[in-house]
DNA sequence: CTGATACTTGTCAGATTTGACAATAAATCA
DNA sequence: TGATTTATTGTCAAATCTGACAAGTATCAG
């Protein structure tokens, strides 16, 4: 009974509001009132649906881990039996799209995880977790070879990944994407 | 005749006070009273010698800028006749020290580069020519590999360097840097 | 001492941001 | 209809931030 609820599209809305001011300004850089205006809401009601600054990045940060561990587990179920690492990195190094702004909101979060240290811990375990799904990757082809070894390599496409992304804000020229993917592979290679 | 110009003392330490912030908060989270407060200064000061908000982050980019060249240039100097690209690696994933925000800097001025154009300029340049030291040394050490390939393995280590020095800030246990930097070396290695 | 130059303090108005809450509107069901 | 639950609007006061500028102070050369 009573008014059925929005909340959890209001919710939706606000987050990606909150998610496109983010890649633009950085956490400290958003105000409540910009993402209001970005979401076409009053901030009254970001302040109803999910609370103050404070719970808001941990709302969005929660989100953000959500679903990036939801395409890395989907990505996974669609691996092919052999060279996994391979089809990785093909997924993930495809060409910059304006509008996917995954690796900015990553690295913002990642930036201001120091003034949020409820943040901090969860991005902490969440890279961890992502270097580990590349590095089981990795070790399924290569079941012979150390796993230290096969981790180690994993932190490094994951490293050149999230650089490659975050440096797209410069306006790098093509090249840099096509180097950055062809220097993963090359550090995967050297395990045959 | 007239009084002394203290000028060059208060710029460094104003800009002195505005990188701790900037490596803390971020360009965008970071105001110019609070930079005034960590420079012990008045905020009227800091506009007498450098001047608004736009400007103070262009000096900041300028500084910074020079600054890493310089670093470059002298590393250069002292690099060995064989294995440059060894000790270029071995000196810059020297365990991170906390006092040194170099590189934190670097990603928050990359990372607001989109809102102040000329700034964005810059620092794509610093990043091209960042990549072309280690390309050179690189080049040096494996004279006979294609410059292409050089400067392909050297964007793949500079990514390496930045990603980990960025992703201090999520307190990573010290495995992270060692493997950053076995990464690096696995990579060169390639080329031999 | 005097003038010239540079430094420093203090203050203002306007704008923005934030947390808080009262009041009102809308939708559902009994 | 009327009770109930949820959504939405509007408004406040306090704090902060910014650009601008007036007024005063310190130091040096001559």
């Amino acid at each position: 009974m009573g008014r059925p609820s929005v909340k959890a599209e209001r919710t939706e809305e606000i987050l990606n509001a909150f998610e496109r001011c983010v890649a633009r300004y950085g956490v400290e850089g958003t105000s409540l009132e910009r993402i209001a205006e970005e979401s076409g809401l009053r901030r009254s009601l970001l302040r109803y649906y999910i609370g103050n600054r404070d719970e808001m990045v941990e709302a969005l940060a929660d989100r953000f881990i959500a679903r990036t561990e939801g395409y890395f587990r989907e990505l996974e179920a669609e691996l092919p039996e052999e060279n996994r690492i391979g089809a990785m990195i093909d997924h993930w190094f495809t060409p910059y799209e304006p509008e996917d702004s995954t690796t900015l909101v990553a690295e913002a979060l990642i930036a201001s995880a120091e003034r949020y240290p409820v943040v901090q811990g969860k991005l902490r375990d969440w890279y961890d977790r992502l270097v580990g799904y590349f590095a089981a990757a990795i070790s399924a082809d290569y079941p012979d070879v150390d796993k230290d070894r096969c981790w180690m390599v994993a932190l490094g496409i994951v490293s050149i990944f999230f650089n490659h992304d975050s440096m797209g804000s410069l306006g790098l020229p093509s090249r840099y994407g096509k180097a950055s993917a062809e220097a993963a592979r090359l550090l995967a290679s050297t395990l045959g």
